[in-house]
DNA sequence: CTGAAAGCGCTAACAA
DNA sequence: TTGTTAGCGCTTTCAG
C-alpha cells in the first residue's frame, strides 16, 4: 500500500478525493472556464494532499501537441552550437515550450533518424546539419517540419543564416583602410563550407577590386595550426593576416611572438566569432562577431510563428559584427 | 483530403492498409515474438507507403516510460555544465535515451517548478542546482526520483561531485615541492560553495602542516577580476598564487605581465578547471583539470541503474588531475 | 456549471 | 501466430 505513495496520483483518484468528475479536476487544473469556487477549492485540496501534477505525457497525447522542441546538432563543443542552444533555450523556455537536444557526434549517418525520432517527442524541429546531403535534407524537411534551418539554406524552408561574407568584407575593408595590399589568408579546414564561404569573399574582393594581393595558407581551425604557420606569414611579404578563425588568429599571434615579428608593427592580425578570449589576448583580436544567441532566439520566434500556423516564410542572414582591437594597425607606408 | 497527407498516419491506418489487426502493426514495429514473415512484409510495406513510424507520445504513455531524461543546470554557458551536458547526452544516446534541458538562468526561484515540470516529461532527473537551498532540495528530492545530483549531496540521493579540496591538495603539495612557503589565494565569489571548498582546504592546509603562510586577496571569478588584483598580488610578498580558476589565473598573469613582473621567475601561478586556454596562455597554465565529461557519463550510468531497478546508491567523488605546466617554478632560494 | 463518455495512438493480457 | 479488448491519464464535446 505504501508502495502507492511513490507513484504520482492521476486525475481519477484526485476525482474522487474532491468528490467531483475528472472533467471538473481537468479544468481547475487548466484554469478553464469558470468551475464554482468551492469546487475548485475542493479539487485543488485534494491535489495538494495527494501531491498530484497532470501527466504531461498523457496531456500530450490528449492535446496533439507536447510543447517540447528539438535542437539537432553535429557537435555540442562547438561554440556556435552552444550559443544557439543557450539562446533556443532561454527563447522557448520563455513561452514555456520545452528542449529536447540531439547531438550526431558528427556521424551524419545518424542525423536522419536521430532527426526524425526527435520529431516524434516534440512540435517543431531546429536542424543545423552542415554536412547532411542535399537530396537527404530534402526528402527529409517535410517530415520534420515545422523546422527551422542553420545555416544551411533549402528552398521553402525557413533557415537561419551567418552572412561570412559580409564579415570578411567588413574585416577586409578594414585593413584596406589601413593601407594593407598584401593580405594573407590562414585557410580553415578545406571540407568546412564556412571556410569555403570566407575564401570565396576574398577572392571575389581581390579580384574585383584589384584593390590587394590575396595569398592563400593552408591552415586549419585549431591554435595548433595557426601556431605552425606563423613563419610562413611572416615569410609572406603580407602586411597583415586574415585568420579563418580567432582560434587560429590566436595561435598566429603566439607563433608571431616567439619568432619576434611584432603585431600590429610589422603585421596586422583578424580573427573570425569572437570568441570570449579573443579580447584578452595580447594584443586583443580584432574580430568578427557572430551573433550567435541571436540566432537561437531567432530560430525559436520562427518557429513558434510555424506552430502558430503562421507562415513564417522568414529567413535571414546575419551579418557580423566588426570588432576592432589591438591586432590591427597601420601600415609602416601606410 | 489531401491534407490528411500531412498529419503522420497511425497505428490503425497502417493496420487496415495491411489488413491486420493493430496489435499485429505494434508487434512488427516493435520487432516483438514471431510474426508470420508474410504478414510481416506486408505491414512493413503499408507502414512505409504511408510513411508510418509510431507516435513516441502514445507509446510513452502506454509504457509509462518516456526513454527521455532531464539535465537541468543554472546555467548552460558555463563549461562546466556544458561539458556535463555532452557527456550525459552521449551516454544516454548510446543507450537509446533522449535528453530533456532545462536552464534556470540562475534564478533558483523557479528551479523548483522548473525540475518539477521537466520530471514529469521523463523518466529521470540529473540536477546541478549550486544555490537551491537544502530544505527546498530536501522536499523536491523524492519527487523527483530516480534523480542524481551533481556536486551536491544530500543522504540518500546518488551524487556525483568534484573533490576541490583534493584538486587544491594537489596544487598546493606542488608548490610545496618548488619551495614555496608563502602563497596567495586569489578568492572566488563568496557565494560560491567551489570557492568555499577550495578556501577551506587551503586554510586546512596552512594550519595543519603549517608549512606555509596563506594570504587571502578577495578577487573573483573572471579574467577582470584577476587582472585588477595583479598589483596586489605583486606586493604581497607572495612567491606563489593559487588562483580560484583558470580565467582569473590568466587574468593575473596578464596583470603582472603589464607590470612588468615574471611568471614564473619571480611569482608562480595556478589555475583551476583546465580550459581549453589553459594550454595556451604565455606561460601556459599549471592548474586542475576537472573531469567533467567524465562527470555526465558517470550521471548516465548512475540514473540508469535506477532506471533499472538497482538500487544504484553509488556517488562518488572526482579528483581533478594536477597538470603542471610553465606557470609554476622553483622560488629563487628554493 | 458539472458530469458522462468518447477519444488521443499505442501496448499487452488474454483468448482463440 | 493473430485478434479482441481493455487500459495508459488527460481533454473535450455534448447533454443535462
Amino acid at each position: 500500500m505504501d508502495q502507492n505513495a511513490r507513484v504520482s496520483a492521476n486525475i481519477k483518484l484526485v476525482a474522487e478525493a474532491a468528490g467531483v468528475s475528472r472533467a471538473t479536476v481537468s479544468r481547475v487544473m487548466n484554469g478553464r472556464s469558470t468551475v464554482a469556487p468551492e469546487l475548485a477549492e475542493r479539487v485543488l485540496a485534494a491535489a495538494s494532499a495527494l501531491d498530484y501534477a497532470p501527466s504531461q505525457v498523457a496531456r500530450s497525447l490528449a492535446l496533439g501537441r507536447t510543447s517540447t522542441i528539438a535542437l539537432i546538432v553535429p557537435d555540442l563543443s562547438n561554440p556556435m552550437f552552444q550559443d544557439v542552444l543557450r539562446g533556443l533555450s532561454q527563447a522557448a523556455g520563455e513561452d514555456g515550450h520545452r528542449l529536447l537536444i540531439a547531438e550526431s557526434n558528427e556521424h551524419v549517418e545518424d542525423e536522419e533518424v536521430l532527426a526524425l525520432e526527435a520529431r516524434r517527442r516534440c512540435d517543431g524541429v531546429v536542424l543545423a546539419s552542415p554536412r547532411l546531403p542535399t537530396a537527404d535534407l530534402e526528402r527529409l524537411a517535410p517530415q520534420l517540419a515545422p523546422l527551422v534551418l542553420i545555416n544551411r539554406k533549402l528552398p521553402g524552408v525557413p533557415s537561419l543564416s551567418v552572412d561570412y561574407a559580409a564579415g570578411i568584407q567588413d574585416l577586409v575593408a578594414h585593413l584596406l583602410s589601413l593601407g594593407h595590399r598584401r593580405i594573407v589568408y590562414l585557410a580553415g579546414p578545406p571540407a568546412s563550407t564556412s571556410n569555403r564561404d570566407r575564401l570565396d569573399a576574398l577572392l571575389r574582393l581581390s579580384q574585383e577590386g584589384r584593390e590587394f594581393e590575396l595569398i592563400q595558407v593552408a591552415c586549419g581551425a585549431m591554435f595548433e595550426n595557426g601556431h605552425a604557420v606563423a613563419g610562413g606569414v611572416a615569410a609572406s611579404g603580407a602586411t597583415a593576416a586574415v585568420a579563418y578563425n580567432d582560434m587560429v588568429a590566436f595561435g598566429a599571434l603566439s607563433g608571431l611572438h616567439e619568432l619576434g615579428v611584432s603585431v600590429p608593427g610589422q603585421i596586422s592580425i583578424t580573427g573570425f566569432d569572437d570568441i570570449p578570449f579573443a579580447r584578452f589576448t595580447t594584443p586583443p583580436l580584432t574580430s568578427a562577431a557572430v551573433p550567435r544567441n541571436t540566432l537561437g532566439r531567432r530560430a525559436w520566434e520562427q518557429l513558434r510563428s510555424q506552430l502558430d500556423g503562421h507562415d513564417g516564410g522568414g529567413s535571414a542572414d546575419f551579418r557580423p559584427r566588426l570588432l576592432v582591437r589591438g591586432s590591427t594597425g597601420r601600415t609602416a607606408e601606410g
